[in-house]
DNA sequence: CTAATCTGTGTCCATCGGACGCAATTATGA
DNA sequence: TCATAATTGCGTCCGATGGACACAGATTAG
């Protein structure tokens, strides 16, 4: 159940006795990540993986606990530290911001598998982290608490991250899209706002911005915060 | 694969030819979520839900055709239908919506392995779509086109889940918040905005109010757009 | 050179979702 | 009344999963 946090952030162990290690936690993580990417999370087992490697299942065992402790690895090492800074003056916290959930939406889009792992519990891994630190720093000079900041991190990385939510909904094949637009037809009646929004929104053509729209209003909304403060 | 529309949208089918029935798909849901609600999700397989209601496993699938449609049942029917609105004059948009996150964070907070199902690709169900027009309603009136009014509603529920997603880790046990702080505390020189928003935050007592916070900024965010648009 | 230690892995197990077919049960048509 | 068609419950079997455990071989420390 626990997950063991000495993998995510290393100590030494450095054994001496013993035959050489023929094999490397970043060449299992490396490995498994690639299959998640190709054929899916559900295709990353340690059987499959190992089978990738060359290895037996279970010698994997000997540079990891267990699955969760590989998917949290896969997790952390999949989305990856946070782009490195401007060398330039430093933006404001807006444009900060923005660049900084959109990125985030990019690393989540890049890997959709990655949305399972990162729901429930969990250790927080030094990538995870990297970015908090990156948005608390643009954050830095506003007149919001520390817990506000962390707030408002978490929404925006929740939106991000809702928002590929959705977006894979509608990408293999359309055919959700295309049962959920049957089933608001059949029950219109029912449902007459959802047919009557979901009409307008096909007219209007394919929106591909509700990841913008959203964080623009979040950060119109601490922009509002920011104000009453400031004043 | 594809889920069975005809479950979360049932037809009727009515054989009357053979054996009567000795379960109802009814049951077989209500004891699932009786035993996800006790022991989590993963508790719920086939074989402990049969012996729940003393029959074998294979029984169940006369009833439903495979898990995933067991779990989509499972997840509408415990969300359940929106509450049924104040009879007295109906509240401004805001209020309204703002009412809504909240009930919605309560539906998931109230069971959070509906989190685990409510992720990747699936078929709405008829009270998630209740839901969807209650919103809908709310913001009718607003000079908001159909396509955003189905972001904003999009970024509420998805804030509400995001919250119940990041309460779960602190709850059981606290074991995880307790491991959290010690990775920050150890890597103070490495983080440090997050090791100073965290002990910020530490010392202004336990925030529970990120719900609202955000919402609250979300909701600012919306009314910022309708002024624009109202002017 | 011996003993301690570490690696690789072969074997075994419980559990999972599910395919398939068979026996029992019920309603329908002749 | 009786055969037939349809439908249910269920027993059996399967592949795959994560993982426990023990043992042989490799390597180094004393």
């Amino acid at each position: 159940m626990a997950i063991d946090r000495t993998l995510l952030w290393p100590s030494q162990s450095i054994p001496k006795r013993g035959p050489k290690p023929r094999m490397t936690l970043e060449r299992i993580v490396a490995a498994a990540i690639g299959i998640a990417d190709t054929e899916g999370l559900a295709a990353a087992s340690m059987q499959r993986v190992a089978d990738e490697l060359g290895a037996t299942k279970m010698s994997l065992y000997r540079y990891v606990p267990g699955k969760s402790e590989l998917t949290a690895l896969m997790l952390d090492k999949r989305l990856g530290a946070p782009p490195a800074p401007a060398t330039a003056a430093q933006p404001d916290w807006r444009t900060a911001l923005s660049a900084w959930t959109i990125e985030i939406h990019r690393r989540f889009s890049e890997a959709p598998w990655t949305l399972e792992l990162a729901v429930g519990a969990r250790v927080i891994g030094p990538n995870e982290l990297a970015w908090t630190e990156r948005g608390l720093a643009a954050l830095t000079g506003t007149p919001l608490t520390g817990a506000e900041q962390l707030d408002v991190l978490a929404l925006l990385s929740g939106h991000a991250r809702s928002i590929v939510q959705q977006q894979t909904i509608v990408e293999p094949e359309h055919v959700t899209a295309v049962l959920m637009s049957g089933i608001i037809e059949e029950h219109a009646t029912r449902f007459p706002y959802v047919a009557a929004a979901y009409a307008s929104a096909s007219v209007s053509g394919v929106r591909d911005d509700a990841l913008h729209f959203g964080t623009d209003r979040i950060l119109d909304g601490i922009q509002t915060l920011i104000s009453t403060r400031t004043n």
